[in-house]
DNA sequence: CTCGTAACGTTCGTACCCAAACGATTTCAG
DNA sequence: CTGAAATCGTTTGGGTACGAACGTTACGAG
């Protein structure tokens, strides 16, 4: 039982505060529920999927994209998991230090390295991966399949007007 | 135009890597898609907006919580906001050394400490945030309104799903 | 009263997170 | 060929981000 304000009376004193301006409120808080529900549903994933195998939000999604593609450019696995390469190269040194994944360095172009799952890697996300779908089900099972579908394009149209500069 | 794979691609892409396990794709992929969505817009409304303002999301979200609010006690902004209390202090504190909110100690309960707008960190949200909502704006324009509202609604049930132990 | 307990905000250690600067490598124009 | 420009992954510096431990303050049972 969250203390805090629900969304509905953060939309209320918003309005209030603020209706002398000519606001869009609806995108507002659709895009504050957005937020919160990345937040809310990251943190349930964490907290009883990932924290007891002490794997972070981001490190498990490193693993999750290579065990999806194989192997894969850094610069690709970065920004499929949508952080910058900077992080990567911190995140991908953690994994690395617990046998997770291993770099492979191209011969074609010295420039460029690969990442992939070591065999324990894998083994991890097959023994994690089931029980963290299991988990994503239970929090999406209040949602009827209708407006999932809704939703879930809803969010991708969102990627692409966010990410068209 | 991102060089990542789309959603979609990503989608094909897990169901031939697991499709021998009785694995839940929808969930899966509305979440991934909540996730990626989520990051998008933060960093649309952050490269857009806050940065040239010097500010960050978190940051924002906290003038913005007490700009609606009036003035709360620090858990509460934090709750509210959507982090721990030990980031807040820390996020507080970079906010007071810019001289956009104040501390205001309570004199009935000396373990109490409230945050506030000062008239600077006022005058920044009346200039910013109508920009900010009109990128928000812009963001949304893409989904109908009926759509954009089982979204919202469907966002709001994955928060209390989520929030539920 | 008074001591145990609970609640508050802060501090601490570790890990992410980004943009910018960087060195190394490749490419391409002249 | 050769040097300028582009691209790669890494490093750097400052700012979140968390849980746990902490010191302080308030409260409640006896």
């Amino acid at each position: 039982m969250p203390d805090r304000h629900t969304l509905a009376e953060v939309e209320r004193a918003t309005r209030e505060r603020v209706e002398h301006l000519p606001l869009d409120f609806t995108a507002s808080h659709a895009l504050l529920s957005l937020y919160r529900a990345a937040n809310a549903v990251r943190g349930r994933l964490t907290n009883t999927v990932l924290r007891p195998n002490d794997l972070t939000w981001t490190g498990f999604l490193v693993l999750w994209t290579l065990w999806i593609w194989d192997s894969m450019e850094t610069r690709e696995v970065a920004d499929s998991v949508g952080i910058s390469k900077g992080t990567l190269t911190g995140v991908a040194k953690t994994l690395m230090a617990r046998d997770l994944i291993e770099r492979i360095p191209s011969v074609e172009d010295r420039r460029l390295v690969s990442l992939k799952l070591t065999p324990e890697g894998v083994r991890l996300m097959e023994e994690i991966y089931p029980e963290f779908n299991k988990t994503e089900s239970t929090i999406v099972g209040d949602v009827s399949a209708e407006h999932l579908t809704v939703m879930t394009d809803s969010l991708r149209t969102l990627v692409e007007s966010s990410e068209a500069e």
